[in-house]
DNA sequence: ACGGATCATTGAAAAAGTCAACGATTGTTT
DNA sequence: AAACAATCGTTGACTTTTTCAATGATCCGT
């Protein structure tokens, strides 16, 4: 790792008209941010993946494995490993499904809300500050523009 | 990643508070935008990454390959493989540094910036209908306010 | 000219992703 | 009701991607 690397960098290369693909500036913007997310989140053994799946465990949606890999776009085999990983350090607990019994319901635990509520209130924290460039109003509107794009 | 279905599922998990989380937000519009974009450019022989390295060779802005892993947010090794498998190809070159004999500064063919021309095409179409929930307004606000994100 | 830093490159190790198969259960067809 | 196909979570194997340290060449500051 570099010695110090605080410096902001405008790289020349934005100008390229690559500068404007959709694609690309998700990726970066995407790279950038889980980075910075995942180290604010390390103080309570989480990672982006295990924080969305307590989060959504916090829900009281009581979410099914299957609907947490359709929603965060993971395998389901990788789902199994995230709640396993959870679920050891009693975060959250499997619960057989009502409506049908393959099915497992994620819960949280309430030692699971607990870390919840700091890992949140640290991660938004984190989030401002990669979003500091945006105004408030700016913020709202990228979240609204996200969301439209992803499900209208 | 999820099944193969190209259906537009609306979760009921999107209801919950983490629908607003930004870092999830760009990670579930990253996952799916790739898929897509990839399968778009697999007809070029292409994919998001070898496309964004040859859109920036095509750019004549004569790019290090340090300046492509800072800007493509990748590891140096990561960018002599793409750059490795472009030249392997006819589509790019690497050209000594101009002030830095150490850097080398990848160039397009007359052959690479045919093949870009065309995938550029198909990927652009493909971006739109990627988007098709936004209006035409909205797709500029989303790009703009992505790019003042990441640099200002 | 010397020493420390940076560039591209290599190769190895670790992590993440993909995929097919399985038992248990569900829904559907006959 | 019996047979059948489909779905859920899980496992394990396999491939791809990421990460990291080491190297020779070159640059920069002193």
């Amino acid at each position: 790792m570099g010695p110090q690397s605080t410096e902001v960098e405008t790289p020349r290369l934005a100008a390229a008209k690559i500068g404007s693909d959709v694609g690309l500036l998700l990726a970066k913007l995407h790279a950038t941010g889980s980075l910075l997310n995942n180290k604010a989140l390390a103080d309570y053994g989480l990672r982006e993946r295990s924080f969305s799946v307590l989060t959504l465990a916090c829900s009281g949606l009581e979410p099914t494995q299957r609907e947490l890999a359709d929603f965060l776009s993971l395998d389901p085999s990788q789902v199994v490993s995230l709640v396993d990983d959870l679920e050891h350090r009693g975060l959250v607990k499997r619960a057989q499904g009502k409506q049908d019994r393959r099915a497992k319901i994620i819960v949280s635990t309430a030692e699971g809300r607990r870390i919840h509520n700091k890992a949140r209130a640290g991660l938004e924290e984190c989030e401002r500050t990669q979003l500091a460039a945006l105004s408030e109003e700016e913020n709202v509107q990228l979240r609204a523009l996200l969301k439209k794009a992803l499900w209208g």
